[in-house]
DNA sequence: CTTGACCTTGACATCATGGGAAGGTGCACG
DNA sequence: CGTGCACCTTCCCATGATGTCAAGGTCAAG
């Protein structure tokens, strides 16, 4: 089939498909006498594998991983639980940061009333730089 | 001052400065004879403004609206909180993916045993699109 | 005058993705 | 056979926020 229909059947677009190609993440895709990429059903698991593996968040370099491990029959499951635990913790890391952020203006904006006058704490917190709520928004 | 210690001074990279300058994010700073950009306590306020609004992951558009709220002494608080608002329902909705993904990928790797053995739970998922915890990861 | 710290601009990298232009291909219909 | 449309190709540029690096100018102290 041509990279069209493996878009929409993978789910993954023509244009990230010929993307993963450049960079190396598959292989490069076999040609028509013309030089349309031809795809079969090996190549669509293989892009599911991605897309499912973007969906959980996984960077590119991780999905490199879990591919290479995916296609090693004697890998040891230990090296994909590892992977998947360490992108736990970052995904975690982030929802703290974002946590945080959201505490911080949830306190502001509680205390901003709202309306037609010009006094706002929200302003006043991002121009003076004191707390609304006791605790920096960074660590 | 120059760039380097208003950089010090308002925790904004001299490099992220220059870049501010030239999307129009802050005015074009003063010059010295050779050329050397100079800040005044004002710009470093409005530099330490920035600062303070990006760690609370605001993106440069908002903050670009918040500037001119603040510069605005007839603003009407009501603005500013709609941007706040807005801005806590943005990173919500980030949190909830990213729950989504952990919640997820918790389950699988608390079903690979993570040993010496091949099969894996998790690489399973990745291939075949089945659920692991009976929600898709992604809406 | 030299040295080192600082400044200047500009180009390129990240990360994942999309948009568009310019041109070739394949197929169905008349 | 011809025309048109949908599809394919490559290449360049853009996003957002930031960093790195390079080549060169400037300033102040020794």
């Amino acid at each position: 089939m041509n990279i069209g229909e493996a878009a929409r059947a993978s789910g993954v677009s023509a244009k990230m498909i010929r993307h993963y190609e450049a960079i190396g993440l598959i292989e490069e895709a076999g040609r028509t006498g013309a030089g349309y990429r031809t795809y079969g059903s090996r190549d669509l698991n293989t892009l599911s594998f991605i897309r499912r593996s973007r969906d959980l968040g996984f960077s590119i370099t991780q999905i490199r991983d879990l591919l290479a491990l995916w296609q090693d029959r004697a890998r040891a499951s230990a090296e994909v639980k590892r992977i998947a635990e360490q992108h736990i913790d970052e995904l975690q890391a982030k929802m703290r940061q974002l946590q945080e952020m959201v505490m911080t203006l949830e306190h502001l904006s509680a205390h901003c009333h709202g309306d037609a006058r010009p006094d706002c704490p929200i302003l006043e917190r991002l121009a003076s730089g004191e707390n609304g709520h006791g605790r920096d928004a960074h660590s």
